[in-house]
DNA sequence: CCGATAACTCTACACATGTAGCGATAATCG
DNA sequence: CGATTATCGCTACATGTGTAGAGTTATCGG
């Protein structure tokens, strides 16, 4: 059975970071220094996001001797997130048991 | 002042590596695992050679992701050299008081 | 033969991406 | 509510190049 999970905090902050400068590409390692995720972590998240459509990337083809790098950006779908996590947060306070992520 | 000093023993070792199949080109990772040196040894030692002309190298362009290898091969130069150093190993027996690697 | 020092080797680190596999977590259904 | 199990995060590893800096070695001039 397929199941939604709400994002993770993890997600959570690669989201914002991206959301920072939404029309900013972004590559991975850079993300994961300033998110403070090792690349185990971060490139699956990555993919996964991009797999669903919240971002998306391409390659940019770097100087010979270093490996190119993948970015990402947020796409209109992303964006629509991360202001669905903000406006959650916000609703966070009145005790409506437990309402989570609902696919849109 | 400039000195020549003679191969060192990891140097002995890459060129053999080289030599064993000269007209075949090699890359850093590869030979380092072959000859048992790490990157920060071995990158020096295959800079050094090529700026005597005893190597040659190109690129090659390598996929996305991973970087473009550095590709090295002996030159004819080279060749004559791991001659020599096979000559000098035979020679090694008779006390003539050290001689050393001459330059062409 | 000896001392100055060029030349060298090695350990760390930086850059960059990604996978395998294990254990944790949480969504869904009975 | 509680068990199942999809989904996830994390550690470790692999691929690849290269530099900085510390310390070592050996050549050459005297």
């Amino acid at each position: 059975m397929k199941r939604n999970r709400s994002p993770s905090p993890q997600v959570v902050r690669v989201m914002h970071a991206l959301a920072a400068e939404p029309s900013r590409w972004r590559y991975g390692y850079d993300l994961g220094a300033e998110v403070d995720l090792k690349s185990g972590s971060l490139y699956p998240i990555l993919v996964r996001l991009a797999d669903r459509g919240l971002l998306e990337a391409t390659w940019e083809p770097g100087p010979p001797g270093k490996p190119a790098r993948h970015l990402y950006r947020l796409t209109a779908a992303g964006l629509d997130q991360v202001a669905q996590l903000a406006t959650e947060a916000v609703a966070q306070r009145p005790p409506v048991p437990h309402r989570r992520w609902k696919e849109a």
